[in-house]
DNA sequence: TTGCTAGAGTTCCAAAATGGAACTGAAATC
DNA sequence: GATTTCAGTTCCATTTTGGAACTCTAGCAA
């Protein structure tokens, strides 16, 4: 079955899926709900391509879940800013974070610095 | 940046993601809390080939959050079960649940069915 | 004893997605 | 004029997926 039949799916696990269930959507939001709004910001600290970061971002924009907003005018620059349904998303991550937290705690080398 | 070196990220959410955050395994999860637990009832209820079962199931298996269980001795068969750490997964998929039944209702042609 | 069914996978190949790097375009700055 | 910044796009090789067929063990039926 292809990803994205799932669109129409019963269950709402997996329509919400259809959106975020792949590898970098969920760092790009992540991002956005640790203040970043910039494609570059994005760039760089999920560390998916610019490539990936183009598409994932046209996706959430469609969707309602990040709005694409001109901040200066020339050059054209845009950034991207959570909607109301993309701040709603919140407590998603959230349980990523605190799951990911309690049960894959980093394997760090005796020298390896906190960060 | 390839994926897998996600693994070691200062962010819960980016290693929580190594595990789940790929275009079935959380779908394999919620058939889990449903109470699948075979290899072929995820085949059936996710929709994803059985390639991708099988690897999604190992790599949920050796991330300790599903256990192969042996249920039937001749011939050899298994399920999978949630275990404690996967099933404290479940508030997550809750989230999600709850989001994409607020934000993605399901848009139904007069005559389509429900399943 | 040949044939069908069931469960749990594996194998193969084509199609789609991803990773990496370079390139584009507009304007500001050196 | 050259370099830098931001926001993308393009190209190509590598990976991952999708789909179907195949394997292996064993029960059951004719």
């Amino acid at each position: 079955m292809k990803w994205t039949e799932l669109e129409e799916n019963w269950c709402p696990v997996a329509r919400t899926l259809t959106l975020v269930g792949d590898r970098w959507t969920l760092l790009i939001l992540r991002d956005c709900f640790l203040g970043s709004s910039k494609f570059e910001e994005f760039a760089a600290n999920t560390g998916a391509t610019r490539h990936i970061i183009s598409s994932r971002l046209k996706r959430l924009v469609e969707a309602g879940i990040l709005e694409r907003k001109l901040y200066v005018e020339r050059p054209k620059r845009y950034e991207y800013l959570l909607t109301e349904k993309g701040r709603e998303f919140g407590p998603a991550l959230m349980t990523f974070r605190d799951w990911g937290k309690k049960h894959l705690p980093v394997r760090r080398s005796a020298s390896a610095a906190k960060g």
